[in-house]
RNA sequence: GGGAGGUUAGCUCAGCUGGUUCAGAGCACCUGCCUUACAAGCAGGGGGUCACUGGUUCGAAUCCAGUACUUCCCA
C-alpha cells in the first residue's frame, strides 16, 4: 500500500487549498461578459465572532456561490460587517470600563475614538473565521457600514428621504431601553410573558371615605398619575361622574374620566392614566388634555419630578413604594400575575415606554411596491409560507424610528439653527443652506448645532445591497451585480432587514435588491433552544473546524437543515461528515494504490459496471439539479452522499477490485478516475477542501482545479444496463442475506439458478452481467434454466425467481410458514390492483403512465404469485 | 385575542403535482465479520394503525373539515 495515511486529516489540506484559491484569484469577479451570479452576505457584526447560526448561513451561500462558478458564471459574494451600532457601543462602554474609563467622562469625539481602535483591532475577525469555514467570497470587495462609501449612501438617502416628506422628526411615545439609554425600533423590543404581581390599589375619592381599586403591575409609575379612568357605560362608576380621586401617598388631586378605551372585564375596570409612562395613557392623556408628569430618568431611575426614591431604580422603587403603600393601607390585595413584558433585543433590559422626539421614516410611502413584489414572487420567498408573516407586517406597517441616542454610528445629518432645521449630505452644504434661508451670508459652521443622535444600524444594513456595489455612484456595477440572485438569512430579521431592503431597493433602484430569499432556520440545540451565549449551549465553531474539519462541519450543517427548518444541531451530524470525508478519503487510496495495466483490456464486468455507474451518476445529477431548484440543499446532499457510499463505493469499487496481486485494465482505472473526477466536482460545493485535494491526487499532472471544473450536466441515456444491474444489486443482497440467515460463511460458494423468462434471458444477453452477479454474490455458478426441479432454497428478486443449489437442511416448517404469509400478502396487493383496473372511473381518469405502471404491479404480482405457489408445492412434496 | 405552522421508526427529520413492488434516511438498536481502501469500517437485520375523527376520491401520509396536543409570529 502507498504511504498515505488511512485517516484523512484537514487541517493543513484546508490551509493549504485556502490559500491556493486565493493566490489564483478565483473569488474575485470583475464584470464582464458572463452573466452575474451575485450574493451579498449578511454582514456580522463587526465584532462578533463566528458562531453556529453564522456557519450554516454562510456555509449555504458558499454552496450557491460555488455551484454558480463552476457552472460558467461570474459570480460574486461580497463580504462584509455591520459596525452594529447599539451592540458594538455596549461592548466598548463595557470595555472601558474595565479599564476604569467612564463613557460619561469622555467627549464624543474622545469615545469614538476609542471605538475605532476598538474595531480596527477586533473588528472582521470573524471574516477570518470564515475563511476557515472555506467561504469563497470576494474579499477585495469587503464592505463595512461606517466606511466612507457606505456612509455617504446613508446620508443621501436620508437626505433624499427628508425632501420627498418622507421622514420626519416627531414627538411622541418611544421605546426607550434605559440600559443603552437610546430609543428602539418596535422591531428590536422582544415580548414575553413575565411573572409579575397585580397590585390592587385603593384610591380616596375627593370629598368622601369612598375610594376606588385599580390594578396595576407598575406601583412605581403611581406618582406619574393624572388621571383615573373608567367605561362610560360601567355600572360601578356612574357615581363618580365629575368627581375626582386623590392619588395615593402623593396626595395629588386627579379627575375621574370615562373612555371607551377602557375594558370593564379586566381587573377592576378602573385604570390609572400615566400619560408619561404607557402609550396608551398618552393617547388618553392628549384626548382628555391631561398632565404629564415624567417619574423617570433615561437611566430608569426615579426622577426628581416623580418625589418618591429620587435616583433609586425603578424595580428596586415598585417593591419599596408598594411596601410603603401596603404599611399605609392602600393595598386590597396582591396577585401574582403573567404580563407581556417587553425587553431591548440588545441589552435585554426592559423597555421603557417614554415620551421623546425622534426621527421617522414614513413607511407606508415606501412600502407598496416591496409588498407587491412579493405577493407576486417576483422576489420568491423560500419556503413560501414566510409570504403571510411578510404580507402581515407590511400591511400594518408603522413608521420606522430611526434615531438612537448613541454615538457610535452614523450622527443624523441634521443641523439646529434656532428654529429651523437643515437636512443635508455633509456640514458645508447645510451652512449654505442656513447662509440662503437667513440671507446671514457670515454664517459659520459653528453657529450650526448637528443633531446629537446617530442612526439605527438598520438604516445602514438597508441600503447593503445596493452600497456594496457603491450604488448610489457607480451605475455601471450596479447594472452588472444588481438584483443580486439570492439573499441567504434567518427568519427571524424578516422585518428587521430583508423587508426593508425591498423597500430600499424600490425607492432607489426601482427594482428588487433580489430575486429570492431563502431562510435558513434557527439552530438550536437538542432540547430545542436557540443557541446562544448566555446559555452557553452553543459549541465552539472553530473548535469544530478544528475537530472535525471544513468539510466535516459544513457537512453536519447542511445534511439537516430544510429551508426554514429549524437545525437541532448534534455533534453527530458533523462526525458524520467526518466521517464521510474519511470515505472519501479511502475510496482515493484504493484507487492509486492500483496499478494500471494498457496491454489488458476492460473486461465485461468492468464495462458493465462502468456503463451502470455512469448511468446511475447521470440520474444523480438530474437528481440534484432539481434539488437545487427549489433550494433542498439537504435533499441534493443525501443524494450526492448516498450515490458515493453506496453506488461507488459499495458497489462499484468492489465490482471493479482486481484480484490479489492483480493489475487493473487501464481503461477501467481511467475511466474510474474520471468518474471519481466528476463525482467531486457533483460534491464540491458542499465540500470544498477535500474534493480538490483528491481532484489533485487522483490527477497529479492535471494544472486546473476543482474549484472551477465543470459541474455535471444531466444527459438523456439508455436505461437498460441501469436497470439490469439494480435487479443484480437486489438479487446480490438477496443471496448475501440468504448466507447470513443460514449461518454460511461468505467463502461459502454454490451455484446459482436463475428461471428463465423473458427479463432474467436480457439480462443475461447483457457481457459482464453474469460476472457481476459471480463476484459480487460469491457464487460457484450462475445460470439460466428452465427446469423447475432443481432442488436448494429459492427467492424472488423484484418477479424473477431464483434457485440456490445449496447443501444444508432447511426448516421446511418455517420456510413454509413465510412463503405462505408472502403468499397472502400477495394476493391482497393483486386483489386491490385488480379492482383499481376493474374500476371504469380510473382507467378513464388516471393518465396513462400511471395506468401502464399499475398494469406492471399486477402482472408482476401474478407472476410472484404464481412462483410462490409452485415453491409452497415443492416445499409440501419434501 | 388574531394569525401561521407542526404531529410519520426509540431520537432528528425527508416524503415535491394524491398513484413506483405495498412509507425512506441518518443516528440509536440487534446479529455476524480485525474480508489485504476505510472498525471514523464491512455484510445482514428488526422496528411505523403516517396524532385522532369524519369527508372528498377509483385511490389519501399527501387534499378538505373538525378535535387533541404542540411550536412560533403579531397584539
Amino acid at each position: 500500500m502507498t504511504e498515505i495515511s488511512a485517516r484523512y486529516s484537514p487541517a493543513e489540506t484546508e490551509a493549504r487549498w485556502y490559500q491556493h484559491w486565493m493566490d489564483k484569484k478565483y473569488f474575485a469577479s470583475t464584470p464582464d461578459d458572463r452573466e452575474a451570479f451575485t450574493i451579498v452576505i449578511p454582514p456580522p457584526n463587526v465584532t462578533g465572532v463566528l458562531h453556529m447560526g453564522h456557519m450554516l448561513n454562510n456555509t449555504i451561500q458558499d454552496v450557491l456561490i460555488r455551484k454558480a462558478r463552476m457552472q460558467g458564471k461570474n459570480a460574486c459574494w461580497v463580504p462584509g460587517t455591520d459596525h452594529a451600532s447599539i451592540a458594538t457601543e455596549a461592548k466598548v462602554v463595557k470595555m472601558l470600563r474595565e479599564r476604569g474609563i467612564k463613557k460619561s467622562d469622555l467627549t464624543r469625539d474622545e469615545f469614538l475614538k476609542y471605538a475605532w481602535e476598538w474595531k480596527e483591532e477586533y473588528g472582521g475577525i470573524i471574516l477570518q473565521q470564515l475563511q476557515k469555514l472555506g467561504a469563497s467570497c470576494d474579499w477585495d470587495r469587503t464592505a463595512f457600514t461606517m466606511d466612507e462609501v457606505r456612509s455617504e449612501a446613508v446620508y443621501k438617502v436620508f437626505v433624499d428621504l427628508y425632501e420627498k416628506g418622507k421622514l420626519y422628526r416627531r414627538k411622541r411615545m418611544v421605546n426607550w431601553d434605559p440600559e443603552a439609554k437610546t430609543v428602539l425600533s418596535n422591531e428590536e423590543v422582544i415580548y414575553g410573558l413575565e411573572n409579575s404581581r397585580l397590585f390592587h390599589v385603593k384610591y380616596a375619592i375627593e370629598g368622601s371615605d369612598d375610594y376606588l381599586v385599580i390594578a396595576t403591575t407598575r406601583p412605581e409609575t403611581i406618582p406619574g398619575d393624572t388621571a383615573v379612568a373608567v367605561h362610560p357605560d360601567d355600572p360601578r362608576y356612574q357615581h363618580l361622574k365629575g368627581k375626582k380621586v386623590i392619588v395615593p401617598l402623593i396626595g395629588r388631586v386627579v379627575p375621574v374620566i370615562f373612555d371607551e378605551y377602557v375594558t370593564m372585564d379586566f381587573g377592576t375596570g378602573a385604570l390609572k392614566v400615566t400619560p408619561a409612562h404607557d402609550v396608551n395613557d398618552f393617547d388618553l392623556g392628549v384626548k382628555h388634555k391631561l398632565e404629564t408628569v415624567d417619574v423617570f430618568n433615561d437611566d430608569g431611575t426615579m426622577s426628581a419630578e416623580a418625589g418618591i426614591y429620587p435616583g433609586e431604580d425603578r424595580f428596586v422603587v415598585r417593591k419599596k413604594f408598594a411596601d410603603d403603600l401596603e404599611s399605609a393601607g392602600f393595598i386590597e390585595k396582591i396577585e401574582d400575575y403573567k404580563n407581556n413584558v417587553g425587553r431591548s433585543e440588545r441589552t435585554n433590559a426592559v423597555v421603557e415606554p417614554r415620551l421623546s422626539l425622534q426621527w421617522y421614516v414614513d413607511m407606508k410611502a415606501i412600502a407598496g411596491p416591496a409588498l407587491a413584489a412579493v405577493e407576486s414572487d417576483d422576489i420568491e420567498f423560500f419556503p413560501k409560507n414566510q409570504k403571510n408573516l411578510y404580507r402581515h407586517w407590511m400591511e400594518n406597517i408603522r413608521d420606522w424610528c430611526i434615531s438612537r441616542q448613541l454615538w457610535w454610528g452614523h450622527r443624523v445629518p441634521a443641523w439646529y439653527l434656532g428654529e429651523d432645521t437643515f437636512v443635508a449630505e455633509n456640514e458645508e452644504l447645510a451652512l449654505e443652506q442656513a447662509r440662503v434661508k437667513t440671507g446671514n451670508a457670515n454664517l459659520e459652521a459653528s453657529d450650526l448645532r448637528q443633531d446629537e443622535d446617530v442612526l439605527d444600524t438598520w438604516f445602514s444594513s438597508w441600503l447593503w445591497p445596493i452600497s456594496v456595489f457603491d450604488g448610489f455612484n457607480d451605475k455601471k456595477q450596479l447594472e452588472y451585480y444588481y438584483p443580486t440572485n439570492v439573499l441567504v438569512t434567518g427568519w427571524d430579521i424578516i422585518f428587521l432587514w430583508v423587508a426593508r431592503m425591498a423597500m430600499a431597493g424600490f425607492e432607489w433602484t426601482g427594482k428588487k435588491p433580489f430575486h429570492h430569499v431563502y431562510f435558513t432556520g434557527m439552530v438550536r440545540d437538542k432540547q430545542r433552544r436557540k443557541m446562544s451565549k448566555q446559555l452557553g449551549n452553543s459549541p465552539d465553531a472553530l473548535k469544530l473546524i478544528e475537530d472535525y474539519g471544513a468539510d466535516g462541519v459544513r457537512f453536519g450543517m447542511l445534511s439537516c437543515s430544510p429551508a426554514g427548518g429549524d437545525l437541532l444541531f448534534d455533534e453527530k451530524l458533523v462526525e458524520q461528515g467526518r466521517n464521510f470525508c474519511n470515505k472519501l478519503w479511502n475510496a482515493m487510496r484504493l484507487i492509486k494504490g492500483w496499478e494500471g495495466d494498457s496491454d489488458k483490456g476492460m473486461s465485461d464486468l468492468d464495462a458493465i459496471a462502468t456503463q451502470w455507474l455512469e448511468a446511475k451518476f447521470n440520474t444523480v445529477v438530474k437528481e440534484v439539479e432539481d434539488n437545487f431548484a427549489s433550494y433542498r440543499l439537504s435533499e441534493a446532499l443525501i443524494t450526492i452522499y448516498s450515490f458515493i457510499w453506496d453506488d461507488f463505493c459499495s458497489w462499484y469499487l468492489e465490482m471493479i477490485k482486481p484480484g490479489q496481486d492483480e493489475k487493473i485494465a487501464a481503461g477501467t482505472l481511467d475511466k474510474t478516475i474520471a468518474i471519481f473526477s466528476s463525482i467531486c466536482s457533483l460534491l464540491h460545493p458542499y465540500m470544498p477542501f477535500i474534493t480538490e485535494e483528491i481532484w489533485h491526487q487522483l490527477n497529479p499532472e492535471k494544472q486546473d482545479d476543482c474549484i472551477v471544473s465543470a459541474f455535471p450536466i444531466y444527459k438523456e441515456g439508455s436505461d437498460v444496463v441501469l436497470n439490469a444491474v439494480e435487479h443484480a444489486k437486489k438479487l446480490i443482497t438477496q443471496v448475501r442475506e440468504l448466507r447470513s440467515k443460514n449461518g454460511l460463511k461468505s467463502r461459502d460458494s454454490f451455484p446459482l439458478i436463475a428461471k428463465k423468462t423473458p427479463n432474467t434471458e436480457t439480462y443475461f444477453t447483457l457481457p459482464g452481467y453474469r460476472e457481476v452477479c459471480l463476484k459480487m454474490a460469491g457464487l460457484e455458478d450462475f445460470s439460466l434454466s428452465t427446469d423447475d426441479n432443481a432442488v436448494g432454497i429459492s427467492f424472488i428478486t423484484d418477479a424473477e425467481n431464483y434457485t440456490a443449489l445449496v447443501n444444508i437442511s432447511i426448516d421446511v416448517e418455517k420456510e413454509l410458514e413465510e412463503k405462505q404469509k408472502e403468499l397472502t400478502h400477495q394476493l391482497g396487493f393483486v386483489a386491490s390492483i385488480e379492482k383499481k383496473l376493474s374500476n371504469e372511473r380510473f382507467v378513464s381518469g388516471a393518465p396513462a403512465d400511471v395506468i401502464d405502471r399499475e398494469k406492471k404491479k399486477l402482472s408482476d404480482g401474478k407472476e410472484r404469485i404464481q412462483l410462490l405457489q409452485s415453491e409452497i408445492e415443492k416445499l409440501k412434496s419434501l
